[in-house]
DNA sequence: TGGGTAAACATGGGATATCATGGGAATTCA
DNA sequence: TGAATTCCCATGATATCCCATGTTTACCCA
């Protein structure tokens, strides 16, 4: 079944609220995981959320970690214990917490990135600077897989 | 069986709509998939639509990365987030996006471009000069082959 | 073989549903 | 008891559904 996918920006109103896009709550639905699950992206300006697919890939990330050790409770603080479980209105809306505020930098538009399994909050000018670097490093990635894979990559 | 094979071209209607070509929806059908899954080429002003197939073409590309990872988010924002999932009507038509307009640059007829496992939509005056261009190209790809694979039976 | 009929398809437009958004009222929690 | 949150309803814009039409192509039968 198709994930997460396309992106789309939306207002925030006065009391802080977003759509969530009609397509990503679609796949939510499917997911039946109940909330949304929200934690900060290691690596970007950005929120990464889900539903229960997005759980799965978290607990396969920090099984590749024996428990007590370090690294996996550096790993779950980040991934668990860095997270909120945020709820949805019967709107179909969001409330952004200052965790979200904090990370992305965000003001009064957000923008919501699909990636299949999970997607992405961010300050819309941000992720348009992202995307643009997105766009470069995926051509590249893709030509140093090698023209082995299928028909030279998605065109 | 048979994939997108041919060219067409068909009018954009005053809301933005176009007829997918039948032969074409006649493959989606059998395909599967509910919708059409659309995105920006990279090395040409058109944009590439398909099913399940082009989909799965996609999902391997990034199943090549570890999940959660920041090579595997630049991936996926550049290939699921820059998609759209566009909805076909009863009749067969799909309308078409800002980010399609933007690609292809077309105002009022669309030009479908079959490639067997996705479907291409151009601007048709620029599709001309591409196919022009591919077909010297071609040429010269399978000169380069050489003759030895030619006619390929064992002789 | 020619004409007539039917089917498939691209296209147009009005009616209807969906969706993002705004705001008031009720409720909860500290 | 007051501030923040959640629930509920209103609204405008847009997208979707459904039916109509004309034309071309395929089919059939005398």
């Amino acid at each position: 079944m198709a994930g997460f996918v396309s992106h789309f920006t939306n207002r925030l109103d006065a009391k802080g609220r977003v759509s969530i896009p009609a397509p990503f709550r679609a796949v939510l639905a499917r997911d039946g995981f109940e909330g949304l699950y929200c934690f900060n992206s290691t690596h970007n300006p950005a929120v990464d959320a889900g539903g229960n697919q997005l759980l799965a890939e978290i607990k396969t990330q920090t099984e590749k970690f024996a428990k007590l050790t370090s690294d996996h409770d550096m790993l779950a603080a980040a991934l668990f214990g860095d997270s909120e479980i945020l709820k949805v209105d019967g709107d179909g809306r969001m409330t952004i917490s200052d965790m979200i505020r904090e990370q992305t930098g965000l003001s009064d538009q957000v923008t919501f990135v699909g990636l299949d399994y999970k997607f992405q909050i961010w300050e819309p000018q941000k992720y348009r600077e992202y995307r643009a670097e997105a766009q470069k490093r995926a051509l590249a990635m893709l030509s140093a897989l090698g023209p082995a894979s299928s028909q030279g990559g998605p065109a």
